[in-house]
RNA sequence: GGCUAGGUAGCUCAGCUGGUUAGAGCACGGGAUUCAUAACCCCGGGGUCGAGAGUUCGAUUCUCUCCCUAGCCA
């Protein structure tokens, strides 16, 4: 029995360029959505653009142009990228729309009509400038707690203290730069404590993963508070209808972008919105998102959809964050990778499958270490599943036509293979990814061992034995094109190309129940290259902060004695040094500090010549923590003085040896 | 601070409801092979399973305390 799916991932923010972390979202859900499609189930994918909110009114306004050509830009772009990473979005959509706009509305009369609204006044921090009342995070001053500088209108970074931007010591608005005054202002609230007992029921119904339902009893315990849903003017997004002058905060419509998205995609395709969305609906709803927003899909959302009159999610699956070489992502730390930046880098599929390999059901962070990037894809995917293929293609072509045997050699062991897509794919549904990518290489593994023990390379020298390496290579091309079948849902792209190379779609997950046998095959070409570490490294900017920026720039105050003592200097030896290639600031040296040796990168290139630095001794501090650049780690950092007159190296006197230590 | 999750080989991780010498991949050392994109195959070194206490005939697996890491606190 088909199942009707309706799958959701998070609504972007159009607020900036799409980054590895909005990938990581779409590539986790795509690859649930091909494989339930696969298993044959009715699986429809929907998203669409979020674009309401201050952020949004005034990142236009800095850029000079409206809201509406913001988001339009923004949101061709988003299409681009994730039509270049391989999502296959059912529809793909924006909350700027009629649908949204007619759906929140009647999502907020349902409420109100039931009672589920109240007003009150609130005050808040008002900019008299720009002539509107501004978001906590738009209004920067000294914390009140702990006097910290320069911290956000909501908490305190320093002392994570939390309060009000008119509690702040000196408040600043960030959009104008003046003081922002008080002033009062009537809101609309939504009762979301109306909705506990349902929500308490629907948290443990199976729907949220078992650590967010104990996350959420967390909040449960705190209370559950009035939600406001009403911003002032000006404000970019849907009007309240009885109430002129204000907007529904971009919270309260983003998640209709759902719904709206998909009575965009009915109209299209004929399909009926109530089948999915009025209450008792038999068809699944399934939203993918980042723990970040978790409070908004596992209270609000249910408690809003439940007030207005509309099914619940049947489930929410919640993902952690990418990092980058163990870093969050940051624009500052130069480990911002946009959409853009990986694509001239790398081929898409590649990040999906490295995605595939480490994801798992819960909410731990992936991180996208850039030397197991390389090494995932190289080992797993090139050496040995595609080297499958690699390897018995030119067999089949070699002295039989590129026709395949009538008959496999050993019948059990692909059916083994075959019979794996039960587990796997309860593995995709599960979302254990990681256990599904694991359980694929093992196969893998075993395919190469069966090719390597039949040897059809030695058979295929004696022409009495023909049939026999038709027969293996038939196997091994066999068990190829089941792991292939496998990883459709992960490699959409390279399993079509595999496909063609076998002249054998791949419709559906029980296609591999029977082998392909007599048919003629195509050419063989290289499904997936090697990747090479530059070409990963280059995803990144390098900072080299420590090598360009000379300490002139940070005046130190006065230090003890015993902050000096906690750098540990080293006299070194200069073993090898290098160029660096891609790098024309720095040299990679190999420096002896006394029995240990150590890669340190320099940004020395400029003053001297990689040959004329080997044994001369140099000034490292040697309790550096260990620092990934693009090129490499480097494990330390050499001594230089700077000005305009040029770049020197420190050197201790003649007579120091290494591993002397400096002091 | 409260809560949630996690701490198993150099790295990434697997170890279901406690049970014989704790596993895999990568990396490393040695060997074999040459069909394949220096791929594949065999052998090997390497772990006080975060620390301590407890329950038990027996704990990486259960309980408690502590330490460390990450995240969340509208």
């Amino acid at each position: 029995m088909p199942r009707r799916i309706l799958v959701t991932s998070a609504l972007p923010y159009a607020n900036g360029p799409t980054h590895l972390g909005h990938m990581t979202e779409v590539v986790q859900c795509d690859i649930w959505v091909r494989y339930m499609k696969l298993a044959g189930h009715d699986c429809l994918y929907v998203c669409a653009d979020d674009t309401h909110g201050t952020p949004i009114m005034l990142k236009a306004q800095a850029e000079g142009i409206t809201p509406e050509q913001l988001i339009a830009q923004v949101g061709a772009e988003r299409r681009r990228d994730f039509a270049a990473f391989g999502i296959a979005f059912d529809n793909y959509y924006t909350t700027h729309s009629d649908e949204n706009r007619r759906l929140t509305v009647r999502m907020y009369q349902a409420l109100a009509a039931g009672g589920h609204i109240t007003r009150r006044a609130v005050r808040q921090a008002y900019d008299e400038k720009a002539g509107m009342f501004l978001p906590d995070r738009y209004v920067k001053g000294t914390c009140p707690i702990c006097r910290a500088p320069d911290q956000y209108g909501d908490s305190c970074e320093n002392c994570s203290g939390t309060y009000t931007p008119l509690d702040l010591i000196d408040p600043v608005s960030v959009v104008t730069g003046t003081r922002p005054v008080a002033r009062e202002s009537e809101h609309i609230f939504f009762r979301l404590g109306d909705f506990e007992p349902m929500l308490r029921q629907w948290t443990r119904s199976g729907a949220l993963q078992p650590e967010v339902a104990n996350k959420l009893d967390e909040w449960f315990e705190a209370g559950l508070r009035d939600w406001d849903i009403s911003r002032d003017a000006p404000y970019f997004g849907i009007e309240i209808p009885d109430a002129p002058g204000k907007y529904f905060y971009v919270w309260l419509d983003a998640p209709v972008g759902y719904m709206a998205s998909f009575e965009n995609l009915c109209a299209r395709r004929g399909l009926s919105f109530d089948d999915y969305w009025a209450p008792g609906s038999e068809a699944e709803l399934h939203h993918f998102i980042g723990k970040d927003i978790l409070y908004f899909h596992s209270l609000f959302w249910p408690a809003t959809l439940e007030g207005a009159g509309f099914r619940k999610p049947t489930a929410v699956h919640a993902h952690g964050f990418l990092t980058v070489n163990g870093e969050k992502m940051s624009k500052s730390r130069g480990t911002f990778v946009t959409a853009g930046r990986y694509l001239a880098a790398l081929p898409p599929e590649y990040f999906r499958y490295f995605l595939a390999a480490k994801l798992g059901p819960g909410l731990v962070d992936v991180d996208l270490n850039f030397e197991e990037f390389a090494t995932r894809i190289n080992a797993e995917l090139v050496g040995k599943l595609v080297n499958i293929a690699s390897r018995c293609a030119s067999f089949i072509h070699r002295g039989h036509g590129g026709r395949l045997a009538k008959a496999l050699p050993d019948p059990d062991l692909y059916r083994e293979f075959a019979d794996a897509r039960t587990g796997i794919g309860e593995a995709w549904e599960a979302l254990e990814y990681a256990a599904a990518v694991r359980e694929i290489m093992e196969l893998a593994d075993r395919a190469n061992l069966y090719i390597d023990r039949q040897k059809p390379w030695l058979a295929a020298k004696d022409p009495a034995r023909a049939a026999e390496v038709q027969a293996v290579c038939t196997q091994g091309l066999n068990l190829f094109r089941v792991l292939m079948a496998f990883l459709k849902p992960v490699l959409p792209a390279t399993a079509e190309r595999a496909e063609a190379f076998l002249r054998a779609p791949i419709n559906s997950w029980s296609d591999v129940a029977t082998p392909l046998l007599g048919t003629e095959i195509g050419e063989y070409l290289p499904l997936a290259t090697r990747v090479d570490a530059t070409a990963v490294s280059t995803l990144v900017e390098t900072p080299m902060a420590d090598t360009e920026k000379p300490a002139a720039s940070a005046p130190p105050a006065g230090i003890s004695a015993e902050e000096f003592a906690r750098l540990d200097l080293r006299v070194a030896r200069i073993e090898a040094a290098t160029l660096v290639e891609g790098a024309d600031r720095l040299l990679q040296l190999t420096v002896d500090l006394g029995g240990e040796r150590r890669t340190v990168f320099a940004g020395i290139r400029s003053a001297y010549e990689p040959a004329a630095l080997i044994g001369r001794h140099v000034v490292v501090v040697a309790n550096m923590k260990p620092r990934k650049l693009r090129f490499g780690t480097s494990e330390g950092m050499v001594l230089a003085a700077s000005g305009d007159a040029g770049l020197f190296l420190v050197a201790p006197d003649a007579g120091a040896t290494a591993g002397m230590k400096v002091s």
